[in-house]
DNA sequence: TATTGTTATACTCTATAACTATA
DNA sequence: TATAGTTATAGAGTATAACAATA
């Protein structure tokens, strides 16, 4: 018989899960995971790299060279802060809202679609937790 | 008032979460992301360089400098496999098996810990949902 | 011929440390 | 002084294509 999969190992497991669908959308829509998650990040507004690096969690430094190419490939802009002249905002062109709202489509299909087999009931139940456990995690994917 | 968030968006999120506390569990052991699930891919017996790129998801090319970064590390070794010669097997160093256990040990307490402000019985319900998503995933991270 | 693994190469991602400009 | 951002540098991770050895 088969034993129960314990809490870690399948928190562990689903990660892995999404991970490669998440990667695998992107590699669809030409967006690296490390550029999509970027570009979702800024589909609800403009930031400027240090609060953009604060949602990403990574140093600035390393910011600067994913917006780098990001921009090379004309998905964002930096623009001055008028109201503080040491900050760059960092923006979606029209290009990069398009990629990222093909993303954000495809990225949602397809999630839903892993849950598609648990019953209405339960699935509606794992969602609710779900809602509770990532009450706190910044908004790097909206609905 | 608060919209439920759809199931989308709590997996990326939660898979967010994950993420960071596995990385985060692996800098306390001196593992990197894919060190440390290349460790725990071969918890349970060792594998040859085709199937553990299988398991893993990568390409073999991507493999064999994973596989030298770990070796040199003392952490895995490279053995030949005398029924195919063809055949590269990588196994856990008692080094390497020590650190693995470290993680694995830590990342469950971290994880479970995840799930500590849900009711008992949410809890419960949410890890057997997540037990029947996660079914065909390769056995990333063992119980 | 097919499979296993490596090498060569190129690019992305990330961090640390030192720097510049502005507040 | 403190904060925002960049540059310089280094290393890890990954992929594609070409290759060698074995089946």
């Amino acid at each position: 018989m088969k034993e129960t999969l314990g809490a870690a190992s399948g928190l562990v497991r689903l990660t892995f899960l999404v991970q490669n669908v998440y990667a695998e959308v992107g590699r669809g829509c030409d967006l690296t995971v490390a550029q999509a998650q970027m570009l979702c990040a800024l589909t609800e507004e403009s930031l400027g790299m240090a609060d953009l690096s604060g949602v990403l969690g990574l140093e600035r430094s390393s910011l600067t060279g994913l917006v780098d190419r990001a921009e090379h490939r004309g998905l964002v802009v930096r623009e001055g802060d008028p109201r503080d002249r040491r900050v760059v905002k960092v923006t979606l062109t029209p290009a990069g809202a398009d990629a990222v709202h093909k993303f954000h489509q495809q990225l949602t299909v397809r999630l839903e679609g892993l849950l598609e087999d648990l019953p209405a009931t339960e699935r509606d139940r794992f969602t609710r937790s779900l809602g509770r456990l990532v009450a706190d995690v910044p908004a790097i994917f909206a609905d």
